[in-house]
DNA sequence: CCACTTGAGTGGACCGTACCAGTTATCCTG
DNA sequence: CAGGATAACTGGTACGGTCCACTCAAGTGG
């Protein structure tokens, strides 16, 4: 009988636990302890353990069945997106990817951007204003936050290469996961100009928050060229 | 004070409710009654309010905000990477789908679409022209193509409701996969006028094709206003 | 007049209980 | 031995309650 103690959450608790059992005891299709075993085992109440378990089933680690019980999802996550700095995506792409740093700043977290990479208002921020090209040819210009609190020194950094590169290899806080709006909107005439287009000219705009062991590390606003830019993903059901 | 009563579970017939009330009478921004108010107007425990509330929060639809309130949500439509047919997709905010049948013909498949759908060229294909609207007002133009070999006689159906639920419930052909592009582009005038936008606003086109089994029911390509639509997706590793 | 305290109201986290509904394996019965 | 009833599981819905953390505005003291 193990004990949940700590200034987390019980049920964030057990659903690390649980993760944890997933990724390193139980293989796809076997089978959970069920809802009334992990509260006995844990101490803690049915509700506890189905709100640990609602949070697995939506990302796809767990899966329900009524009457039967709670198992491990077979196919992990059909829908999701690559997670991909700009530099993979081109090389995915087969293109040649560079990138022109505009500017790099030192810059206190306003209300939203506090929220956005969970950090105290006020906080202090890396700000990264970059050109991205595809075989030379502007493809996007990006705008991406970074915490100094979890990445110090980021600014002393070569920044004109992959940014995730730095994560992974400098800080050892590779991004696994994330969420991003999508929306498309006309060139501003500044904009415009940097990506050698038409103002007025539709653009996909991505925001992006990613993730790292569940905090948040960047957070970017890319503006794509819709005439040079596609997107494929995969859907599943319902 | 409200009942609800039915063979639907009581949180979803909340869910319901309070998705019409946004959708009807609340504006971005505007406070939704406490969850303590809707229990004792609703009869039903706090449990099965924060239940309704969290799959609206999820959705994009409410937005809580500790000791203040709920919200409704400030973001324009947002959509989830599901396999949703557009009746889904806006009932599931809350927005009032409706449709209007454009044109809907026999046509033969040529090279690219007999590819797309697996069928062999010049089949037989039921070619659909629908302009898809949102509370009324314009949302998305379609024109969707659907092999007649495996939908019979689907051009003798009544078309200017759900085409999914169609193939659900007379078909026995649930779309569980699929796969689309994404891109942006400038209203032709043509579009322009039917989607009541200025010609060259931003078009966000979805080409979608929906698989039933592993075999292709569906290819259509979508051009939705960029002014009230955007989307949300999640990101895995790498 | 401003800063501070305070309290009512909000959502967040839990607990324990009860009953329903679907699944499955076991144990009868024909 | 095959088939059906059954009982012991599983998750699903719902109730009631308690305490905590946070917000915000009204009230208070300097």
């Amino acid at each position: 009988m193990e004990q949940l103690v700590g200034p987390e959450p019980k049920y964030r608790q057990l659903q690390a636990v649980l993760a944890d059992l997933v990724a390193s005891e139980l293989g796809p299709g076997e089978r959970v302890p069920s809802e009334r075993a992990l509260m006995t085992r844990f101490r803690v109440s049915r509700a506890t353990v189905r709100h640990a378990i609602d949070a697995l089933e939506r990302d796809g680690v767990l899966e329900r069945r009524h009457g039967s019980g709670t198992y491990v999802a077979e196919r992990r996550v059909t829908s999701r997106l690559h997670l991909a700095s700009f530099s993979e995506d081109m090389a995915r792409r087969g293109l040649d990817p560079s990138t022109r740093l505009l500017a790099a700043a030192r810059v206190e977290a306003d209300d939203a951007l506090a929220a956005a990479l969970a950090v105290a208002p006020g906080g202090p921020l890396a700000r990264l204003e970059r050109l991205r090209c595809a075989d030379g040819r502007p493809m996007a210009y990006e705008v991406g936050c970074y915490p100094l609190a979890r990445l110090p020194d980021l600014l002393e950094e070569d920044l004109t290469g992959s940014v995730y590169e730095l994560l992974r290899q400098r800080y050892r806080r590779p991004p696994d996961g994330g969420e991003q709006l999508l929306w498309a909107e006309p060139a501003s005439p500044r904009l415009a100009r940097r990506l050698e287009v038409d103002a007025g000219a539709p653009l996909l705009v991505f925001q992006r928050t990613a993730l790292s062991r569940g905090e948040p590390i960047e957070h970017t606003t890319s503006w794509y060229r819709a005439d040079r830019y596609r997107i494929s993903m995969e859907l599943g059901p319902g």
